[in-house]
DNA sequence: AACGATACGGAGCGTTGTTCCGTTTAGCAA
DNA sequence: TTGCTAAACGGAACAACGCTCCGTATCGTT
């Protein structure tokens, strides 16, 4: 059998996915393991059964939407009319999703190991589609070459860090800045 | 008197800013208190005596450097042939300064309330000069309007969070991506 | 020399993520 | 139905963090 779990085992899981997903969206990301537990009915040890620690439970709970987003990805060249007009839809795609997850981004690009696993499920998933749609924008000579995927990536993720703080602050327009400036410009 | 601190006090503060000045060197501006603490061999209660909070502290470290930023901001509009060229050379200066800084751009952008008086003491220094080069060059002509100062800086501090992890992540390109995208260009 | 104001040290608190182990329970066999 | 065992559970306990508090030591003045 492919699931040797027992039942409640199996029931948990889903009610912590639940409870870390309604958690996370009215607290953050970042919101205490024990608030999870609480809202979820199950002690601590629980959460650490199911998911190594806390970065795996992230990845959990948003696992699905990256999956979609990089699957968008791998469709938009043959979508769009250019290979930068798919570049800059999809960037939209992945500042829409990092921004409406509050602190998502921010522990994205944490320092410390503890986010790592979280960092790495985003690069791995991620970056080959931007190489992608970089490489047929660059070979379309739309945008300069030298553009690093996993660096720019990065790069969008840290711009989408502590939206929703000051009104000021646009993630959307700056994104929208750094993707005008890849483009072709004649010499600084 | 304008110095009313016994000498023992006053020859502490000195020895504590220069311990967090070589701690946050070596091992970020994210060390343990107490490592500073440990480092300038006092207890922790002289740190925060004569700082009200880690924040205070790394402002008081720093807090030259903003300053001279700034000053340099003020000048570059009269030394530079145009405006978009004094705004390139200083948010190059502003890169050089975080990037040098591990782990200020992070604490910078902390969404957390401990280091909101750091973030305010960048803001409330280096904005209205970044304010003041975009402006001109708005009129200038040389950039598109709309970008708001404060976004903008916030913007380039984020992009230089987690310098030194890995090395295709290269702050410098993507905020130089960043401010060629302000250039004005045909509509997107 | 003595005394009061000033400054100091570090134990201790509250908050995190994570671990550990005694207890409970699901699922199966008799 | 009743036992039994492996699986799963709950939450106390630990380490690391920023910060506070108060008994003690020291400075500087009288």
């Amino acid at each position: 059998m492919a699931d040797r779990k027992r039942a409640d085992a199996r029931r948990n899981e889903q009610v912590l996915l639940d409870a870390a997903a309604a958690v996370f969206l009215s607290s953050g990301v970042d919101a205490p393991v024990r608030d999870i537990a609480a809202k979820a009915g199950v002690g601590m040890g629980t959460i650490y059964r199911h998911f190594p620690n806390r970065a795996e439970l992230v990845i959990a709970v948003y696992r699905h939407q990256v999956d979609a987003c990089a699957e968008v990805g791998r469709t938009l060249l043959a979508k769009e009319p250019t290979p930068y007009a798919a570049l800059t839809v999809w960037v939209d795609l992945f500042v829409d999703f990092l921004v409406t997850k509050h602190g998502l981004a921010a522990a994205l690009q944490s320092e410390t190991a503890r986010f790592e696993t979280l960092h790495d499920y985003f690069v791995d998933n991620l970056v080959p589609v931007c190489g992608a749609l970089l490489d047929a924008a660059v070979e379309a000579g739309e945008i300069q070459p030298g553009v690093d995927p996993y660096g720019l990536m990065r790069g969008i993720g840290n711009l989408c860090v502590g939206v929703g703080g000051d009104p000021r602050y646009d993630a959307r327009q700056l994104v929208g800045l750094l993707i005008a400036g890849l483009r072709r410009h004649p010499a600084t």
